[in-house]
DNA sequence: TACCTAATGCAACTCAGTTGCATTATGTTG
DNA sequence: CAACATAATGCAACTGAGTTGCATTAGGTA
């Protein structure tokens, strides 16, 4: 088995849930993809085939126990991520490239922090960027 | 004409799109929500009925002559607002109520900024939040 | 008026995600 | 081990957002 593999069996274990082998594929290939990935690139990824609806069964019980959680971006498809690299509410800035559609996990940068008008509680919260990565913006420079 | 009306017809003539019927009472409906919204709210809105190809269509053309732009909101369906009120790529916040999936627009809050990675050049940028309103965690100490 | 183009409408389609139900795997108890 | 209960997976059919191609209408211009 892999690293990621078997960190993925300790992380199920760890939320008390079963490790079979959807979920462990799932999980093993978003541990190693290190951006959000939607179901389609999950699927291509698990080095086995499982059905369109177990893809999106799994999801959502991997969302329910808080190993995953969905990136908080403007998609058409809904992204998801590991959480173990988010802290509470305050997960990392996403940076999403108009010119080669990639996701970047901005993990370096320290999320910002605003104050909420009274009342309002916080659950999750992240910045979101859009623009061209450094290698778009290089081809677009050549043109 | 009530005075959103006349406002959205001097932005489409202002942005060089001639002022038709649905593209005013859209844009009218937009500018009169105070908060993002999406094309069935939008047709719900209008005094009008107008076909659902016509409505994403004129979305599109709004788009891309600046005059509204998509909510960088994680959502199923796509949310639209008008656009004059964030400057240059920094918009708004985005407050998501999980209780009411009300949208709200935190224009009090001055924009975070954060230190891109060298190369990157950024084009829209919006901090999104999700969590309970004020009527929602009211509600929920309430049972 | 005649014409041209932009705007709108209609029908049929694609694709993400869901639901109901059947089937298989896994853990538990006797 | 056998029998059972439940969790996990699969299949088919559906919903709903958004798109595409083509026909029709509206508005501006010569």
């Amino acid at each position: 088995m892999k690293p990621s593999e078997i960190k993925a069996v300790e992380m199920l274990e760890q939320h008390g849930i079963r490790p079979t082998r959807v979920r462990v594929s799932m999980l093993t290939a978003m541990l190693e993809a290190g951006q959000p990935l939607g179901r389609e690139q999950i699927a291509q990824r698990m080095g086995q085939n499982a059905n369109k609806v177990t893809l999106y069964r799994t999801l959502h019980s991997l969302v329910k126990t808080g190993i995953v959680h969905t990136a908080l971006i403007r998609n058409r498809v809904q992204l998801y991520e590991p959480s173990h690299h988010c802290w509470k509410h305050l997960c990392h800035p996403h940076f999403v490239c108009r010119g080669c559609q990639k996701t970047f996990c901005l993990t370096g940068i320290t999320p910002p922090t605003v104050e909420l008008p009274a009342g309002f509680r916080l659950e999750r919260q992240q910045l979101q960027m859009e623009g061209l990565c450094r290698i778009c913006t290089m081809a677009e420079h050549e043109t």
